[in-house]
DNA sequence: AAGGAAGTCAACCGCTAGGAC
DNA sequence: AGTCCTAGCGGTTGACTTCCT
């Protein structure tokens, strides 16, 4: 296959994208839509290649665009889906409505990747004091978490780990991205149903952590996070030492098993 | 106050699937 | 069947911002 010169080669524009060009085609596409992106730079008027035209409307000119925030629910969705997908992020995008591929993407590298992969980093690796989700929570992380849940009469029980195991293995298991047991469908098979499940309140947890001796998981201190200017506020470290937020992702990859067959 | 490190995110690059011819 | 072309995807880059020392 041949390739299409690039841009520069063609005199087109690179970089950011300035107001006037945004107005031009919005105008364009409102006008005329985009059957043709190839086409569609040269006939509006715009000294770009379709290829950027296509990433700019996509991804942010798009009327049903949804800018701000990621509430808690969207990021527990991203995990888990992410979680059964991969990096699908098309895929992914198309379950969280007005989120585009690229925005998921970034959210995922630069906040949530850090919080379900690398919990236990040092406090010292991030600058950040506004950005709450990005920085874990260092005295609920000093604690190791869960990574079991075993089918146990009828009900779940939680089976404690060693300490070299942290979250993303809880993550694994949860979204049953990975591994021999098969995350959430394993837990069904072996007779533990949605409901069952969903009927665990925190008192479950908090009497399955006593009864193990083995368990060396300390509850999480529950105190809310000071509210937070940044737009992660609806999510915070806080959350992920939780065990009500591993609870809400584990229960949504039972709903969404039949996403993994895609 | 300044410089450097780290975080964020828009945009680009390269590849591929699939349709048209 | 083979080639060309386009849209769409995921990975990566780099400018900009924020924070720390």
């Amino acid at each position: 296959m041949v390739r299409a010169p690039c841009c520069e080669k063609m005199g087109l524009k690179k970089g950011p994208w300035t107001p006037e060009e945004d107005q031009v085609l919005v105008d364009y596409i409102h006008r005329h839509g985009h059957a043709n992106w190839r086409a569609l730079p040269k006939q509006a008027g715009l000294l770009r290649c379709g290829k950027s035209c296509r990433l700019r409307w996509v991804n942010y000119l798009r009327p049903d665009i949804k800018r701000g925030n990621f509430s808690r629910e969207e990021q527990e969705t991203i995990i888990r889906l992410h979680g059964m997908l991969g990096n699908r992020w098309s895929a992914i995008a198309a379950k969280l409505a007005g989120r585009t591929d690229n925005e998921i993407k970034n959210v995922w590298h630069t906040h949530l990747k850090k919080l379900v992969f690398s919990p236990n980093m040092s406090s010292t690796g991030s600058k950040r004091t506004t950005t709450d989700c990005s920085r874990p929570n260092r005295t609920a992380l000093s604690q190791p978490l869960p990574t079991r849940l075993e089918a146990d009469h009828g009900g779940a029980r939680l089976a404690s780990t060693s300490p070299e195991q942290s979250y993303s293995d809880f993550y694994s298991f949860a979204t049953g991205s990975s591994g021999p047991s098969g995350g959430i469908s394993n837990v069904k098979e072996e007779g533990c149903s949605s409901q069952e499940l969903q009927d665990i309140d925190e008192g479950f947890w908090l009497d399955t952590l006593s009864m193990d001796e083995s368990a060396t998981l300390t509850i999480p201190d529950t105190t809310p996070p000071p509210p937070t200017s940044d737009r992660f506020d609806l999510f915070t470290s806080s959350d992920i030492d939780n065990t009500d937020f591993w609870l809400n992702v584990f229960m949504g990859a039972g709903d969404l098993q039949e996403l993994s067959q895609l």
